[in-house]
DNA sequence: GCATATCCTGACCGTATGGTCAAGATGAGA
DNA sequence: TCTCATCTTGACCATACGGTCAGGATATGC
């Protein structure tokens, strides 16, 4: 039963209990916002007494940031799919299809982002300004070249991005309200797939990327 | 300069207060979330005491109730163009409209809504399950009405739903982002129209309803 | 084995919050 | 004018929260 004796270094107890602690932290943000959530809830989800939270991380505010940091690389690593593609349909497709993967096995991450942004983004302003801010004109000139490349419709690039954030987060922001009128049930592996289905084929179809079925 | 004299009757007085009070707790609730909104906050704002906001409603989480229920009405009412119509264009054209505009005009109230959704709906858990159920089932009616028509593709209806309500609703709840990501400023009417025109162009061309530009 | 840096935690503190209350002010109705 | 119901509010209370700290436990490097 017990782990056979071999302690943890110090290492290891470190990187344990900061992943323990975030991973708790998430959860919790997600559920009761920054304002609504408390240290010691936090502590009791991740096995640890409260004061050890603050032996790792000196503040509320500060574990808030790094949890919020966390979720922002992630989301933006998703993205990778977009440049490399040859057009529309494989670069929106694959990205449509990365974040509702995300929206599905990390929906919390999705709910602690919107969380922040609803509230003005008190934490991670300098983050939209400049990090997002250059990403979003990337992506923006790649969608730019594919209608000069005549591979879609003239479309303001900006709403479309937007359009795409919007239809994908939806799915982990409003999980349970889509969860409610789904029968009180999760949805199924092949309702999941309907989902990513219909917002693919509305998307790619209404920019033009591909013809009537 | 002073209201010339009249007493307010204690009907007017009781409308007034309450009117100011949900008001600014909209506001409070949208900009901190129920957990760190503060009922002291909500009275600085309403210009009252802040145990005459206990007088007229005796506790935060029945004052926050009030309003969420005060935005569920709202948000039906704006429904109602959906019925009336002939067909998915003018219906879901007037509905992607209507919404854009109410995410325009009162953005606190959407975000109070996504708020409570994210954190599953603790207060309107039963709005959800009955009016918001019964709404969705009549609005899908409608749009397989269209599909047997012919005068849409055969879309799944409950995800187009969901795609027009994230759509729409992106606007206010991340309207910090998107006025970020503008430079800081606002949207201007320019860029309302579009945002609404982009909207509307890829869903209607993608669900098939009207055909290329 | 010893010294040291790191890790752990129960007990504690100041503050802010939701909520109460009693006493006074004010409009309604006769 | 007088009575009553409604409205107003400063002062107050109990609680819960974020954060601190001192002292003990444990791994590390020599």
């Amino acid at each position: 039963m017990a782990q056979s004796a071999r302690p943890l270094s110090k290492k290891e107890i470190r990187e344990g209990n900061e992943r323990l602690i975030l991973e708790a932290a998430e959860n919790v943000f997600a559920e009761a916002g920054f304002g609504g959530a408390t240290m010691q809830l936090i502590a009791d989800l991740a096995g640890l007494p409260k004061a050890n939270l603050h032996y790792y991380f000196p503040t509320k505010e500060a574990l808030y940031r790094q949890v919020v940091q966390n979720i922002f690389q992630d989301w933006l690593k998703a993205a990778d799919v977009f440049d490399a593609a040859p057009g529309p349909v494989e670069g929106i497709g694959a990205y449509i299809d990365a974040k509702m993967e995300i929206s599905r096995r990390h929906p919390a991450g999705s709910k602690v982002w919107a969380s922040e942004v609803m509230h003005r983004a008190p934490v991670i302003q300098d983050y939209l300004e400049t990090t997002l801010t250059e990403w979003t004109e990337g992506r923006m000139a790649v969608i730019r070249r594919w209608i000069e490349a005549g591979q879609m419709d003239a479309i303001n690039p900006r709403h479309l991005l937007y359009m795409l954030w919007a239809t994908t987060q939806h799915y982990a922001d409003f999980g349970h309200q889509i969860e409610t009128l789904n029968g009180g049930k999760p949805l199924s592996d092949a309702q999941w797939e309907a989902a990513k289905a219909s917002v693919k084929t509305i998307i790619l179809r209404g920019i033009g990327a591909i013809g009537n079925a």
